[in-house]
DNA sequence: CATTGTGAACTCATTCACAGCG
DNA sequence: CGCTGTGAATGAGTTCACAATG
């Protein structure tokens, strides 16, 4: 059923948006939908939404289209998000605030279990999203004993690469790093970046490079 | 001087990178870096430097290398950069609030001059960062009065589309998206997403399917 | 008979390899 | 001699176009 080969990044990126379209559309009470109509909506080709569906089965009916709630659970399964996954926030600023308290990521299964910083008037406390805030000394010991499997760092650029040795040292299988700094991690560990000041330079290279065609990306 | 062609979207995004990294090589007092150096620090290849700055001059000494200093003068211009840009938060939320916060932003020339709720109870305070925040009914008036350019949205998704529309109407130049959903606009108006429940569904996938080899991604 | 699934064609991006030059 | 700049080679990803089919 699933075939193998190399399936580009992209393909992942897409896969997660046409889920959150069925979600959509689900919810609109559509039954089916076509590659056409998705395609549209998550302004990709359609021969593209057949492809990055067909590295992994056929999910479809000819003549007919894709059932949405079926494929709903065949990326919920291909995305591994059928599932918990916990994670650790480190750098309880304004930005680790917003994800301790982001409704959408528990209900995606995303769950932020655990809260660390190493400023003493914020230890002990309970952060937004009613975790307590752990010293970020401790961060090892957590991870090992609540679990968790990607860290997650909002910590000033200045402290990331610390940060990030410590969920490292503490054996963390992932880390998505907000903050506008790379950071070098072993082969072992996978990282992705969010970074808006990327963004912005990108923003502000194709306003002035006024770019006369279509300009919506579809960079995530 | 500068040439012309088809400029990768990649290539944009590494400049921006370069740069980062030529910020902290002058800091630690380096006076030339060659590509191959460069290169290591960004994680890509050496080839992948000299095409990208290739593409929009020679700034580079045979034999020797980049010039720290001037490299990033020549690359602040290609991004434009080399000036200010007004931002307008709506949605003044954690995220928001650790956007109007952000010291980075404010010294890279990205400012953001206004904010907007809804909230009737935030309207009119002061958020963080010293801006006072605006009814969003108001934003169009707002947008003009500040001479708006770039569009940021952290509202709940269920807003973004309203609040797009909104800023639109304004006639703001971009939009930067941080809601989980996608946007519709005209193709005169530029859009870039941050959206970091699909880096987690990326995340996901790739700790599920375990990648054997080199896992850190060059996607932001 | 409308729509999927997919090889083949094409477009875009990266890497190689070396000529050109300070 | 060492490193840049770049055409040529390779590789990856997208789109086309149509045979397969429920």
């Amino acid at each position: 059923m699933a075939k193998s080969g190399k399936i580009p990044k992209a393909t992942i990126t897409r896969l997660s948006i046409y889920y959150r379209q069925l979600e959509l559309l689900e919810f609109d009470g559509y039954r089916m939908v076509s590659s056409e109509n998705l395609a549209w909506l998550c302004q990709v080709n359609s021969a593209q939404v057949r492809k990055d569906l067909g590295y992994f089965g056929e999910f479809g009916v000819r003549g007919v289209g894709y059932d949405v709630i079926d494929l709903q659970v065949h990326i919920k399964r291909i995305l591994a998000v059928n599932r918990d996954w916990n994670l650790g926030i480190a750098g309880i600023g304004n930005l680790g605030s917003a994800l301790l308290q982001h409704q959408n990521l528990w209900e995606r299964g995303f769950r932020c279990i655990a809260a660390f910083d190493n400023d003493s008037s914020k230890i002990g406390k309970t952060a937004l999203g009613g975790v307590r805030i752990i010293d970020i000394k401790d961060l090892k010991q957590a991870v090992k004993d609540l679990n968790i499997e990607i860290g997650v760092i909002t910590t000033p650029a200045s402290a990331a690469q610390t940060v990030a040795d410590l969920f490292l040292k503490a054996k963390v299988s992932a880390l998505l790093n907000f903050s506008p700094t790379r950071i070098s991690v072993p082969e072992s560990c996978l990282v992705e970046h969010i970074d808006f000041t990327v963004k912005l330079d990108m923003i502000s290279y194709e306003l002035h490079h006024e770019i006369g065609t279509k300009k919506t990306t579809n960079s995530f």
